[in-house]
DNA sequence: GAAATGATGTGAAACAATTCACAAAATACA
DNA sequence: TGTATTTTGTGAATTGTTTCACATCATTTC
């Protein structure tokens, strides 16, 4: 039986943040006409695969007359939903999260830290122009805010406790940066960071003398390699 | 014809990443023995696909008995050349380059920063226990700690300008966070770690009310999602 | 305005990854 | 010792993804 459903993968997604970073780049310097094959190259994708991803997402273009840089800029940003705003919190103000909260692109890119949380009285002192609160104050931002996405910068120790609480409250979605395997409802989508992984990944391909076949990123090298 | 070289896939390696995490943590709680379905039901892959991994990277477990934690393990950490020291560079110190200069996990898994380098004299001055260099002392340090990964944490206008540099002396892997796509030649390999990216896939994710089918792990959605 | 050209868009084919199904082996237990 | 049970390991089947091949159409050229 035919399904209803329409399933958008993964890795097409991947690919039209490459495709959205070059596409910029090209805006920036004036090119007004993009073709797949430029993506293409750019990325190190073949260009029927660039055309079946835009197939995916919908994206049209014209015959013979490739796709309008500004057009297929603004699709992207809509199957990202940067035309609306999104508030976002940080918790843990440590190393990490004061880095990131600093970090401007969020804002360029209409992601709004509203406030930041530490469990320490200490970094509650304002440290960037984020202001940064204790816990107890969470329910009150969330439900202000409208709060569905949270990072968090806490130690491992703290990361599935916190998880909870952001849960009860309300929170759908989290880019988590301790090494841990947090435990959520179904409906919450957990993003993990590990840049310890990011960086083993790394010395795992550098140790295997790969000679990549056509695309030197390794979030492309999916497919898999010789050595 | 049969061919003599074998693909190590991309999906099973970073699952590996999350059979190791939980081991670690099953470790830690005394854990001795473990099966296939454990550490599937706590990674939300199925046990199949554990032991399919396994067998990728010639793991083998015992019938009835399952796999021993503690060589499970050590089978991880030498895939990952956990047993080797590694020395890696940090170019960049800023908000970024600072916390990650601070980052106790790369030390404990053997990833030394044994230098970091910043072209703001006024950054050159110790912020942390690692030496801050100029950039005119890549080469020696390279060569003397026979450097073969880095860590590019400098604005995206340098990212490339950087790149080349630390190519033509040697560097073979680099970990980017700088929000561009890198041009390097075919043997050195990049690992785009773009946060912003992270952010905008748990947006999406959110927005697409995901009811994740078994994993909630958004690395592990590759293969696709009812909407 | 007809022919050549150059690009998209997409079924079909090829390839890759996952799941299924079950044999094989180790252990437990009677 | 033999039978039941449990878990691994892996071909086969299925499902998913990429590449191929080419029809189609817009544009340029003659
Ligand atoms: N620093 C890095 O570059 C880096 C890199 C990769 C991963 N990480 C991970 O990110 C996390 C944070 O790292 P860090 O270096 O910033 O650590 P950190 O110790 O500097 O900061 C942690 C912060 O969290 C706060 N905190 C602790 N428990 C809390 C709680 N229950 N609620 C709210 N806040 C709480 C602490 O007061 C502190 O300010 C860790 O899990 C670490 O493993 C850090
Ligand atoms: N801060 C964050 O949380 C964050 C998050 C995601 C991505 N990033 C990216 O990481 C990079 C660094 O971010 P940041 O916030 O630390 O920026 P930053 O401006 O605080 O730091 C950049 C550092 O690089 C140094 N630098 C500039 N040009 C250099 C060169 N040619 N060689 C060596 N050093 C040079 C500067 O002196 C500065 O110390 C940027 O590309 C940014 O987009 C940062």
């Amino acid at each position: 039986m035919k399904q209803f459903t329409k399933y958008i993968i993964k890795n097409s997604l991947k690919r039209i943040f490459l495709y959205r970073a070059c596409l910029s780049r090209l805006k920036l310097m004036g090119v007004e006409k993009v073709f797949s094959y430029t993506l293409a190259n750019e990325t190190g994708v073949t260009s029927e695969q660039v055309r079946k991803d835009f197939s995916e997402f919908g994206i049209k273009g014209n015959k013979k007359g490739g796709y309008n840089t500004n057009e297929l800029l603004e699709v992207m940003e809509n199957i990202f939903h940067r035309n609306k705003e999104h508030n976002i919190i940080l918790i843990g103000m440590g190393n990490l999260g004061i880095a990131l909260s600093k970090h401007s692109q969020f804002i360029q890119r209409n992601m709004n830290i509203v406030a930041t949380f530490d469990i320490d009285p200490f970094k509650q002192k304002v440290r960037s122009d984020i202001p940064v609160y204790s816990l107890s104050r969470l329910k009150e931002i969330i439900d202000r805010f409208k709060v569905k996405v949270a990072i968090l910068a806490v130690p491992e120790i703290s990361a599935q406790e916190v998880t909870d609480e952001l849960v009860r409250l309300g929170i759908k979605g989290i880019v988590n940066f301790a090494p841990v395997l947090l435990k959520v409802p179904q409906d919450v989508i957990i993003n993990n960071v590990n840049l310890c992984n990011e960086l083993e990944s790394v010395i795992y391909y550098v140790h295997q003398q790969i000679k990549a076949d056509g695309s030197k990123n390794l979030e492309l090298l999916y497919k898999g390699m010789k050595y």
